[in-house]
DNA sequence: GGTTAGGGTTCG
């Protein structure tokens, strides 16, 4: 008794077995013996499933013998099947209406609705051990079957593996209709883990891409947090199934529907592919598997995509950054009501001094004290309002990763009892702060992915023991050791200058095995830096625009002071558009005179009339002395008697010491009036937006010659080139401080030739990929991702 | 069945 799918196009015949013969329905009579006959036909109808009694069931179903043997019009091909039991059950679960069926092992008896239905004078009534159901699907089924071939572990017979799913459509991300509900894959750019909204339900935010390079923003709405996608970077692929296409904003975004489903996926080429995922009817196919491995092959070929991780281990915290810390919690405490308290580590060591936190032992949940050498290596995070509810759910000895952690340092205002500690530079707090903004929170990571194993393998090694630490090795070992050649290394004997942030669980490999490679993989490399390009570092900083991906040199000063001394020349008197209030400005100090500003009355707010100004006819240098004293400064000049913009080769803002700039082939810029809703949180982004000007990004960009015993190799930093000096591209032109951090960090890779600095050995992570420009088709590049420049522990 | 939100850092 079983009902067996058959596979697909083979058609019901072939694999059903021999000594079965089929007989026409037409000829059916309640007198005749059918042991090893069967019938054919097509559910027409399908009734539901009748509960007599606890486990026992019975269906009704009509079949109609499509091409009927030996019949003509007048015959009745339409029979009624009663089904019985388990088999009702289980025909239930696995048969739709258009399936065509095989029965075998019936009896024919008389119908009692043959004169209601019109259907044939008998009925095939199947139970019992004898009765049989062969089922070729003809079309895709309720996705919910899915579950029933799993449960009741239906099978062919000749081939359990041939029972086949349906086959979901994918629509790309450049393809969507408005009001459509579709499923699609897509790499996330962006999210945020569920929230409570005001709702009744959880809110996820998200924004996916794929090889359309269309970004699109997806909200999901699910009581249930298991039913949100499990995501736990960006880089992670996901596959929805019944999200409607909406617009919002001129955009489209995605919304989940009825029957919504999510799978999740590690987006790192090479890391087994397991899918997360709380539903279990879900259906994964090799169609699947080959979307999910091109998908991250081409993310990986993405420069433009965000970095893969923000994740950086304590030993790579840089004060004043935002960063993700993947963790386990030892303790925690409740503080007050808006802040609670994790004790958490990584293994690894903070080089910072860290704020220390002093909470009474009957409100710490987990051990109230560590031995002081693992003292040292835990970070106090206070994490605020929505992160406290979430927090008390939270058990030590849990891992986590914490989204958009922040690192303040010098701070020693913290609620409820803390420790007198004095205000030092070098102390860094870690908050949490309030709120989901840049996807701020904290996630559960469970114990098998690949970063917990990370983590626990850390965490292994680790000793209270002072002698085993590695620091503890003398000189003469220390050289002994990074004389050695890279390959003969044990992972974990030398102290690199450079960390991996990354998941990906690989062979470190030589530098010769690299070129060898086929592209579109990731490496990992131990290595030294032979030279670098270029050398004065201010021309590692370019200008790049997201939106048409070209990348230029930073305008030359000199250019940019003739552009401004040029316009102020012709800046006369000239109309004041409509909605604009002309005014003056004194010059700083030192020089003499005034010169024109025009405001925006929509910025005539008590005490934030100077926020943002148009200034005419001043120099560059001016510009830069006023930009001490007014936030935002947008140079203009006449032009036919009319106010504009300078020429974009000029900054079109000034915030501060930091100068922005606008795309020329993609922004359509003209002097508007701001818009008043962006008065509330004036920056670059609103002004840009207001006049039309795609802002051009801070990036840099550097070419790195590595080397190791096998061979020498050219790759590139840029992708993840703040990541590996933990400074923002865009500080770094105006911020001694960045430049110096840049500079120091390539002076200890790359010691200059004759000073006495050794080489150290780096572990990088590599991403090759082929590039698609004309010009140099099809040649394998490579970059530098996921990796952080260490700072020599303070002595 | 309809609603929630619609990314863009902070009180600490």
């Amino acid at each position: 008794m079983a009902v067996y799918v058959l596979s697909e196009g083979a058609g019901p015949g072939s694999q059903v077995p021999s000594h079965l013969t089929r007989i026409p329905i037409a000829g059916l009579s309640p007198s005749s013996d059918f042991t090893n006959k069967t019938v054919k036909g097509k559910v027409i109808h399908k009734g539901p499933l009748v509960t007599v009694e606890a486990g026992d069931f019975i269906l009704k179903s009509v079949i109609h013998e499509e091409d009927a043997m030996q019949s003509s019009c007048s015959q009745k091909t339409s029979i009624n099947i009663i089904i019985f039991g388990a088999l009702a059950e289980n025909f239930n679960h696995t048969v739709s209406q258009g399936d065509v069926v095989l029965a075998s092992g019936f009896i024919v008896g008389k119908s009692p609705t043959a004169n209601k239905d019109k259907l044939h004078s008998c009925n095939l009534l199947l139970s019992g051990d004898d009765a049989c159901i062969y089922v070729s699907k003809q079309k895709p089924p309720d996705p919910r079957c899915q579950l029933a071939s799993k449960r009741s572990s239906l099978s062919c017979p000749e081939d359990p593996r041939s029972v086949k799913a349906p086959k979901y459509t994918y629509v790309r991300l450049d393809q969507l209709k408005t009001g459509t509900v579709v499923n699609v894959y897509g790499v996330v750019t962006f999210f945020k883990q569920p929230f409570k909204s005001r709702g009744t339900d959880y809110c996820s935010s998200l924004k996916i891409t794929d090889q359309s390079n269309k970004k699109i923003g997806c909200t999901i709405f699910c009581e249930m947090l298991e039913e949100h996608p499990t995501i736990f970077q960006t880089g992670d692929i996901v596959r929805m199934h019944r999200v409607k296409v909406q617009l919002y904003n001129k955009s489209f975004t995605l919304i989940n529907t009825r029957g919504f489903s999510v799978v999740t996926f590690d987006g790192s080429v090479g890391v087994a592919i397991e899918p997360r995922t709380s539903s279990s009817t879900f259906h994964f196919d090799d169609s699947d598997r080959r979307t999910v491995e091109e998908l991250r092959s081409w993310s990986a070929s993405q420069t433009l995509l965000p970095s893969v991780s923000a994740a950086v281990p304590l030993s790579a915290v840089q004060p004043n950054t935002y960063f993700d810390l993947t963790c386990q919690l030892l303790a925690k405490a409740s503080v007050d009501t808006t802040c609670t308290l994790l004790r958490v580590w990584d293994g690894t060591r903070c080089p910072h001094t860290l704020l220390k936190v002093i909470v009474e032992p009957n409100v710490t949940e987990g051990p109230s004290s560590f031995s002081e050498r693992k003292e040292s290596h835990i970070a106090n995070v206070l994490v605020y309002d929505n992160h406290v509810e979430f927090a008390r759910d939270l058990k030590p000895g849990a891992f986590l990763r914490i989204y958009n952690l922040r690192a303040i340092p010098g701070s020693s205002k913290v609620p409820g009892l803390t420790s007198s500690q004095p205000v030092e530079v070098d102390h860094l707090a870690f908050h949490l702060h309030g709120g989901t903004s840049y996807g701020r929170g904290i996630r559960v990571l469970p114990e098998n992915t690949p970063d917990v194993q990370e983590l626990k393998r850390i965490m292994e090694a680790f000793s209270d023991d002072e002698e085993d630490d590695v620091s503890e090795m003398n000189d003469s070992e220390l050289l002994e050791v990074w004389s050695t050649p890279p390959e003969f290394l044990d992972g974990d004997a030398v102290d690199c200058q450079t960390v991996r942030t990354c998941r990906h669980r690989l062979q470190p490999v030589t530098l010769s095995q690299v070129k060898q490679s086929d592209p579109s993989q990731v490496h990992h490399v131990r290595v030294q830096l032979r030279s670098y390009q270029p050398h004065r570092l201010h021309q590692a900083l370019k200008l790049f625009c997201s939106k048409c991906a070209s990348i230029q040199d930073i305008p030359d000063d000199e250019l940019v002071a003739l552009i401004f001394s040029e316009a102020s020349k012709h800046s006369k008197a000239c109309s004041r558009p409509p909605w604009a209030l002309a005014g003056h400005v004194d010059l700083p100090a030192g020089t003499s005179g005034c010169r024109s500003v025009y405001l925006s009355p929509r910025l005539m707010i008590p005490g934030r009339t100077d926020q943002l100004i148009f200034l005419m006819g001043c120099t560059l240098e001016e510009t830069c002395q006023l930009a001490a004293a007014y936030p935002n400064i947008i140079p203009v000049s006449s032009s036919g008697g009319q106010l504009a913009l300078l020429d974009l080769s000029a900054p079109c803002l000034f915030r501060g010491k930091n100068r922005y700039y606008g795309c020329k082939r993609c922004s359509e810029a003209a002097l508007r009036e701001p818009s008043p809703e962006g008065m509330e949180g004036i920056n670059e982004r609103t002004i840009a937006k207001d006049l039309g000007v795609q802002l051009l990004q801070s990036v840099l960009l550097m070419k790195l010659e590595l080397q190791d015993a096998t061979d020498t190799l050219d790759v590139f930093l840029w992708k993840h080139a703040e990541l590996f000096f933990s400074v923002a591209a865009e500080d770094v032109s105006a911020n001694q401080e960045a430049q110096n951090r840049i500079r120091q960090a390539m002076d200890i890779l790359c010691p200059a030739e004759g000073s006495n600095g050794e080489r150290p050995w780096l572990d990088l992570c590599l991403m090759a990929y082929c590039t698609e420009g004309d010009e140099r088709k099809n040649q394998t590049c490579y970059q530098i991702c996921n990796t952080v420049v260490v700072k020599p522990t303070s002595k």
